[in-house]
Order: C-alpha cells, then structure tokens, then sequence
RNA sequence: CGCGGGGUGGAGCAGUGGUAGCUCGUUGGGCUCAUAACCCAAAGGUCGUAGGUUCGAGUCCUGCCCCCGCUACCA
C-alpha cells in the first residue's frame, strides 16, 4: 500500500431541513471521527471536513409551509446540527455551510471550469410545471394515478403499490404534490454531465484498483457501471442554490448533488485557506469519504466523475458506507419523526456523550442494517462501559488509594503472570490498530474493551487484597500492572469514547498520549500521586430507559391518528334489521365510577318514561361529573346485562376515534328525552 | 421486472470450503478490592427454505420466501 503523508476525511454533509439523529451518526459521524481522531493520536497529518447541505427543493417546500424563507430553515437547522455535533465531540477541523460565501464562488468555479473545457452536454426536455407554485417539479412533487394498477398516489418516480419505477409524465391525472393543480408540461434546458464519457475509467479505477473496498460499495458500483451510466443533469429550475454561471441561466441553478459534494471543497478552503490544494490535488494526499450507504452512487461514481472531467484532483481512497441504523425494529424516519434526534438525547441524557458514541460503535450496521433499542442502549452502559471498562479503572484507583496513598508504586521482578498479561494486551492491541486501519470500529471497540477485561481477569487472578497481607512486595508489582493497563486505556478509548479518556488522563496525570505508547507498561512513572477515583460511566436506570420508550410510542399513536383511515363500511341490511334496533335519547342524571372496576361509569338516564342504569365501558375518557346533564344517545331494547354485579339496560354510543379512544354521541341541539333516533 | 446488501443459539452481531464464534442475557460456582460490580463453568444453533457441486458447505451454484437499499424527506 502506497505511504500518504496525509489524510482528507469527509464525512456526507446533512441536509439542513432537519437535526442529524442516531442514524447519521452511526452511520457516518462517529466512525468518522474515531478515525480521525485515531490517525492524529498516531501523528498523522489530518484534516476532517463537515459542513451542512444547505440548497434543494424540501428545504423550499419547508420553508413555503411554515411561512419562512429558505435561509432560515438552513440558519436554524446548520446551528442545530452544528453545536449538538460539536458537543458529542466530532473534532471536524472545520464545518461549514453550502450557503457560504466561499462555497458559492468555490462551485460555480467549479461549473464554469467544466463549461468551459466542454464537458457538460446542453439538453431541453419537457418537464411538469406546477403554474400556481411558479416552478418545476421533481419527480417526487409529482403525484397521479399509476398507469399500470391504477393506485391513485403513485409518486413521479415510482409507484409504491406496484413498485414499478416511473416517469413523471407517465402518470394519469398528474397533480402536483405542493398545490394539488394540475401541472402542465413546459419546456426547460439543462446541462448534463457525461457520466457515460467516464465509465471506462471509473471502471477501471473501481473495479480493478479498489478491489478492497467493503463488499456492498464494490457490489453497488459494479452494479451501476454494468447496467451502463447515463448522462445526468447537473442543474434544476429553481430560485434556491447557486445560480448556474453561464450567460442566459437566468431562474436555473445547480442541482444539489452537484453543489454538496464541492462543499468538501470549499470548507477545505474555508479550513485552511490558500494551502487547500494540498489536500486535494497532491498525490501524497489520501481521501476517505464517510457516508451512508443511500450516498455511494454519488462518491464513487458521479463525483469520482466530476473528479475526473476536472482533471486536477485526487480520487477517494476508500468509501467506507455504513448500512442503514433501525430504531426499535422501524426503519428510522425523519418524516413519520421516528428517531432519536441528537439534540435531544443530548439535553434529556446530559453528560452521556460517550455512552451514545460507543453503543453506536459496538453496534454500528457496517455489514447490514442494524437494530439501536433503548434495551440494548441501557445493556450496553450498564454491563460494557460501567461493569467492565469503568469499574476496572475505578478498581485500580481505589487499590492505589487504599494501600499506597494514591502513590503508584515500583514494579518489581515480573512472574510469568505478568509477562503472560503483557503479551496479551501486545496481541490486542495488535488487533485493535489494525482494526481501525481498516474501518472495522465495531471490533475495535470490542478490542479496546478487552484491555479492561484482561484487567479486570488479572486482578481477579491475582487478588491483591489478600497477597497485600502476606506479600506486599509482589501487590506493588501488580498495581504498577494496573496503573499501566488503566494509561493503555486511555489511549484505546480516545478515539471512541475520548470524555471518558479524558478522565482517566487526568486520574493517573498522564500528559501526552500518542498511538505508540499504546501496549507500553512505563506509561505511568512510580511516585506519581493520582487523584482521587472518579467513575467514568453511571448506570443507566430503568426509568430513563422507560421514558425513552414512551416517548417512541407517543410518537407511534401520534403517526397512527396521521395516517388513520375509516374502517370499511359493513355489507348493507335492510330497513327491518335496522329498526329493530330502538335507539333513543337520554339526559344523564347520575354518572360516577363503579367501585373496583377501571373501565365502568355507571350512568343513570332519563328516558322520558322514567329512569334507567346503564354501564359503559368510557371511564379512561370521561370524568364522571363532566358527563351529567348531557343528552345523550343510547340503545334502549338492549338484553339487560349484569356487570360487576349492576345491571346495565341498553348502551350509550361511543364514537371510536384514531388512536382507539371514545367519545360520546349526543344530539346535535336540544331533544326530548326519550325520543327515538332513527 | 432489475440490480446491490442481508436472513447464523433468547437478543444484538462476527464468520467468503475443513471440528459453528463474540457480546449481552440465562443457570451453577468462585471472589468480596470495585458503581450488587469482577472471575470461572455450563446450557442453548439441523447457520431463511428446497435442491445441486464437493471427500467435505454457514461459506460455492440454482430455484423460492422474507427484510433493507438503489429510486429527489431521510445516513
């Protein structure tokens, strides 16, 4: 493998029309920033650019829906993601914005610079224009009846009861999903870029030269290279984004996937001003893009493209694309709110950085999608960080404190015990650096965690709370053990948990910590006074998990009153079958709860021949006293029906609403009491 | 329809031809320095399904079923 001097690490910009949660991070942030973090603990030169995608049409349709403008979506969302990241503590060295300055000047350079050599391919097409709204519409903003099963919401792209993939204009009775009108076709130009000029050699470059990659990138690029590439448009009819550089472009700008990847670029710029090139052009530079796995096509094939028809600039190293994260067994969804959005884990779980970024590391989804509970969230702290890692560190303090006055002591003639303990953190401390080279994290932080479990194996084997009464030479030997295993992992944890490192750091007063000390046992000198323990991690209680839970059904029954839908009506009856039920209104004289019971009101009702007790099952809904005097309606000719030992006669009719909860029916004005509903 | 990824003990995940692993959970034991934490041991899987190749298949091939993605909300 060639040796770079130095490393460009790109983590996919979020869209600022939303907070970033658990799945962007798992996906792409916290892996992005272990390594990067791990390359600059071995002295590596790095640079790690994020920034927000500011520019495209939902953010245009946000901000029409809430009476806004565009830039304050993008303002309020980029401050947003921008702080919650900064305070889990992914150490980009610069994030920025695609509305910056910088970045408008830096892409449509970039355009013009393609424009002018030729690269770009000028097509008109007719496309449906929304008359109301004054625009053009993505495929996505299109909605009619499908052309082959007749479902009457296909979108533009597809229909999603069939799954056949469509044309906008394909579409019966086509509307528009922003005003509901109906579009009409207009025609429009726009510049292309020749994704088929380059498939020999995005071919060769990926399919010969990175053999290596993870098998879903390399399988999902030779999939689109086979299936042949297609010219694509590089800009949209839109009044949002940067505005295409050419004369006569008026009212056209560039299309989003074009515009967010050059944002890499200009933050680079932003970043570390005129020596930008260095980390892009020169071929000692390595670039590693950090995405999910929705965003391969667009880094390896169509900005690799871009790439290429500039001619001047490096090709990614690697694209390490994580699958997908799932949020208790549901797809994670920012539309239907199904998500753990980090600003708000930060504020409910304050102080639990570390927790949230190494559950999302030992269980990051990078071979397939995975699964994030609050269970396993809650199993992971509890039984991982707090019963192995920070109660091993927390052990060894105590230790030093009780017998030697927080002094750590010399080690001595070393027993085979020892050396033995020795070797097996060389060996996983082999694996783990080897792991992180290859973007493996999730075994990596199974093999940092392993240093605190051959810690805590040794003090269990060596119990130096008993030999302390018999051989108090050998207990110093193996506290000075100790006290270097808690210093590697300080070094092992950095990159995953660096707060908890942090601690430790500071516990033991270690100064400097690089890769190389890593499995190292002279961390520590004998004579240096720690402080005081501190614990690393607290438990995660039950209640806290509970209320996590809560607040995911509460979004659940929420969804569920969104999307209900009137049950089907039952087949028809006849007008006998009907009038055999005598329903008729009542005035509620009596209501109160029936003792023992949690679902009975017992209501008594005047029912204009006197009065009658009737039960119904509405005491989760109602407040007794807010029901009496209401008329109400009620079957009369019910069987008489015992329950909770009271006899019920008849029924009061409830209407079932979304989210399965009653509410009582009752004449529109002013009624007899005893007349009959029919 | 297609293409890509996946379907492995109770849960979450490794494992690209040669005795089926890891973490958690469960059960039993040990220890008591430690945030009832730690250490040891055991139980638990016909590796989606039906065929095939092979001396030998979770691992290769074929059919089928299911989940996810490519499809302009969203990593």
């Amino acid at each position: 493998m060639k040796d770079f001097k130095r490393t460009l690490i790109t983590s996919a910009l979020p869209y600022a029309n939303g907070p970033v949660h658990i799945g962007h991070l798992a996906g792409v942030y916290v892996p992005a920033d272990i390594y990067a973090r791990y390359l600059r603990l071995r002295g590596r030169d790095v640079l790690f650019i994020g920034g927000s995608d500011e520019h495209g049409v939902p953010i245009t349709i946000k901000a029409k829906a809430e009476g806004v403008t565009p830039q304050d979506i993008v303002d309020r969302y980029h401050n947003i993601i921008k702080d919650s990241f900064e305070e889990l503590g992914i150490s980009f060295d610069v994030y920025g914005r695609t509305t910056s300055a910088t970045h408008r000047r830096v892409a449509s350079d970039f355009f013009r610079r393609l424009y002018d050599k030729g690269e770009f391919i000028e097509k008109t097409t007719e496309q449906l224009y929304d008359e109301e709204a004054g625009q053009f519409l993505a495929d996505r903003y299109v909605v009619g009846t499908c052309p082959h099963c007749g479902n009457e919401n296909a979108y533009g792209d597809q229909c999603e009861a069939c799954g056949t993939s469509l044309n906008a204009t394909d579409l019966i009775n086509p509307r528009s999903a922003i005003t509901g009108n109906t579009p009409v076709l207009r025609p429009t130009s726009h510049w292309y870029l020749p994704l088929d000029k380059w498939e020999p050699a995005l071919r060769q470059w990926i399919l010969e030269e990175h053999k290596e990659w993870r098998p879903n990138v390399y399988g999902q690029c030779k999939s689109w290279l086979d299936l042949g590439l297609q010219p694509r448009a590089v800009s949209r009819d839109l009044n949002w984004g940067i505005p295409v550089p050419v004369e006569g472009a008026d009212g056209k700008v560039l299309y989003v996937w074009f515009d967010a990847p050059i944002g890499y670029i200009s933050n680079t710029i932003d970043c570390v001003g005129d020596d930008w090139e260095k980390w892009w052009k020169d071929s000692d530079t390595r670039m590693i893009h950090f995405i999910g796995k929705d965003n391969i096509v667009f880094h390896c094939i169509v900005f690799p493209a871009m790439l290429m028809a500039d001619g001047s600039y490096n090709l990614p190293d690697n694209v390490p694309a994580n699958e997908f994260l799932n949020l208790e067994d549901d797809k994670i969804s920012t539309s239907r709110n199904w998500a753990v959005w980090l600003h708000e884990y930060l504020r409910e779980l304050p102080n639990r950085q570390d927790e949230l970024r190494y559950v999302l590391t030992a269980n990051a989804p990078e071979t397939r999608d995975n699964n994030f509970t609050w269970a396993d969230f809650q199993s992971r702290v509890n039984s991982e960080l707090v019963a192995i890692l920070g109660n091993f560190i927390n052990r060894v303090a105590v230790l030093l404190h009780k017998f030697y006055d927080g002094t750590v002591p010399p080690a001595g003639q070393l027993t085979e015990q020892d050396l033995r303990i020795k070797e097996e953190v060389e060996e996983t401390v082999a694996v783990l650096s080897e792991n992180l080279e290859n973007f493996k994290f999730r075994d990596a932080s199974k093999e940092a965690m392993n240093i605190a479990r051959i810690g805590n194996k040794y003090l269990a084997d060596s119990e130096p709370w008993k030999v302390i009464k018999t051989d108090p030479k050998r207990v110093e030997t193996i506290m000075n053990l100790c006290t270097q295993l808690c210093a590697n992992l300080a070094i092992a944890f950095e990159p995953i948990t660096p707060f908890a490192a942090e601690k430790i750091r500071k516990t033991f007063r270690l100064s400097d910590l690089t890769w190389d000390k890593l499995g190292k046992f002279d961390l520590v000198p004998a004579g240096t006074e720690i402080e005081q323990p501190q614990l690393l991690f607290e438990k995660i209680d039950d209640s806290i998990v509970e209320e996590q839970v809560n607040k995911l059904l509460r979004t659940k029954k929420e969804n569920a009153i969104k999307n209900w839908q009137p049950k089907p009506v039952k087949p028809a009856v006849d007008f006998e079958t009907f009038e055999k039920l005598d329903i008729r209104v009542g005035k509620v004289l009596e209501c109160k709860k029936v003792k023992k019971s949690k679902k009975l009101l017992q209501f008594l009702i005047e029912d204009g021949m006197g009065t009658r007790t009737i039960l119904s099952g509405i005491a989760a809904y109602y407040a007794p006293e807010d029901l009496i005097g209401k008329e109400i309606c009620f079957i009369a000719n019910f069987e008489p029906r015992k329950m909770m030992g009271i006899e019920s006669n008849g029924m009061i009719l409830s209407a079932v609403n979304a989210d399965d909860t009653l509410t009582v029916i009752g004449p529109a004005g002013p009624v007899q009491p005893g007349a009959a509903v029919g």
